[in-house]
DNA sequence: CCAATTGTTATTTA
DNA sequence: ATAAATAACAATTG
């Protein structure tokens, strides 16, 4: 389920490789659709050898650099159904594992059934094209409110399900979150982005990093998200508001499977 | 066999 | 030219 906090996690998992050298580079399945445009013998060549030297994370991407400047760039994205999981220096591999690092102490698994995830690598001392062009963090000094306000105009078509879904603005929003976010500030998802009064874009910038916020938060101390959370009842039929107990209503919209409570989010 | 899936991107439509 | 909608990608599950 990867959003913005549970990359972060995914990326803290294989942080514990940071300092240690990778012996090997396993490549499975390079046929798969994960390496689309990945230059897989430059990864091997690339990293085998080399320390994990840190990592960062922007949005649903992940860079891993490797190196004794950190020179070697394989950046990670993990689609719909991506994992990174940490193994067993020896183990083997499932069906599903396309890229593993071996280090003395563990294994780095990066495991993908859908395959929509994606494997890049730059080997450069200088920011790569396809990290240095990704957005501001929304938890970041450069996303403002006005920064907001504009991207609301530019967008004024969209409906809010969609505005939340452009990683151009809301890098790491996803599924859930986005339902998350407007459930809070009380917007119904169907209304067009250029419909919002100021106060509304107000509400929706607020609530937007407040829950980006606590989901980092949340998975930092590795806890689960409260029942109070919208989250835990959007999947089941039959779910009710945890604020209204009115029941919740589903519905396709900008194509995504959009969930909320048509009493504290008034269609209007 | 059909529909659905927490994502992105190329193509089509308006 | 823009922006929004749709299809496609690949695999599994109910």
């Amino acid at each position: 389920m990867p959003e913005l906090a549970e990359v972060e996690r995914s990326r803290r998992l294989w942080d514990a490789g940071r300092g240690a050298k990778v012996l090997e580079v396993v490549l499975r399945n390079r046929k798969s659709h994960v390496f689309r445009g990945t230059d897989l013998p430059s990864v091997a060549r690339g990293i085998t050898g080399q320390p994990l030297f840190g990592s960062e994370v922007v949005g649903k991407q992940m860079v891993f650099r490797f190196g004794k400047r950190g020179q070697r760039w394989l950046g990670l994205h993990l689609g719909m159904t991506g994992e990174l999981r940490i193994e067993a220096p020896t183990y083997p591999f499932l069906k599903y594992d396309h890229l593993i690092l071996r280090q003395s102490k563990r294994s780095l698994v990066f495991a993908d059934t859908r395959q929509f995830g994606r494997v890049l690598f730059a080997e450069t001392d200088t920011v790569p094209n396809w990290w240095a062009k990704l957005p501001p963090s929304i938890l970041s000094k450069e996303f403002t409110r006005s920064a907001v306000a504009e991207f609301c105009y530019r967008r004024k078509g969209s409906p809010l399900k969609g505005l939340l879904l452009m990683q151009e603005r809301f890098p790491g929003i996803g599924n859930w979150m986005a339902d998350e976010i407007l459930w809070r500030a009380r917007l119904n998802p169907q209304r067009l982005a250029g419909s919002l009064s100021p106060a509304e874009v107000t509400a929706l910038y607020r609530t937007t990093r407040n829950v980006c916020n606590k989901a980092m938060q949340i998975v930092g101390e590795d806890r689960d998200f409260p029942n109070t959370w919208l989250i835990h009842h959007r999947w089941t039929d039959g779910g009710k508001c945890p604020r209204c107990h009115t029941s919740l209503v589903r519905a396709l919209i900008s194509g995504r499977r959009t969930c909320w409570c048509p009493q504290c989010q008034p269609a209007r």
